[in-house]
DNA sequence: GCCAACGTTGGC
DNA sequence: GCCAACGTTGGC
């Protein structure tokens, strides 16, 4: 299967790209949504995820990479969710902000865009690249 | 701070 | 198994 891309959010106030810079690595635990928890599992090591400032921000701030696939996440005491590891790649050259997406034509169509509450969402090749091309190349 | 969207829970 | 009530997320 091909590697694929994804969006995860997270409020900056909690854990910013910058602290996963500062960590080297992280667990991407939490979620507790199974829509959010059916991408988690369908996430490939290698997988490039961009990471999205929620709340404060508002914007996509960098790369990330999945370095773990899918396994229990040990602070769901009910056992039906997961987490995976992430590190860090590269911060945008330019952080992509909410308002420019939703003005894309080429993203209208993304999943977190019609979707807002989703915190992990898969993205199209075509949309990373719209993306990336957008942030300065 | 408010509100819309939407997932989850619980009564029936 | 349906659906109303409730809780949470996240944009504005």
């Amino acid at each position: 299967m091909a590697a694929s891309h994804w969006l995860v959010k997270s409020e900056p106030n909690t854990y910013s790209y910058a602290d996963l810079e500062r960590d080297g690595r992280t667990v991407w635990d939490g979620v507790r949504n199974n829509a959010a928890a059916l991408h988690l599992k369908s996430m490939q090591e290698g997988d490039e995820v961009l990471f999205y400032h929620s709340q404060e921000g508002l914007a996509v701030v960098g790369v990330a990479k999945v370095i773990r696939t899918a396994f229990p996440d040990a602070s769901d005491p009910s056992g039906r969710f997961v987490a995976v590891e992430i590190a860090p790649v590269r911060p945008l050259k330019r952080p992509v902000t909410l308002a420019e997406m939703k003005a894309e034509p080429a993203l209208s169509g993304m999943v977190m865009l019609r979707q807002g509450r989703l915190s992990v969402s898969p993205v199209s090749d075509a949309e990373w690249a719209a993306i990336l091309k957008m942030a300065g190349g």
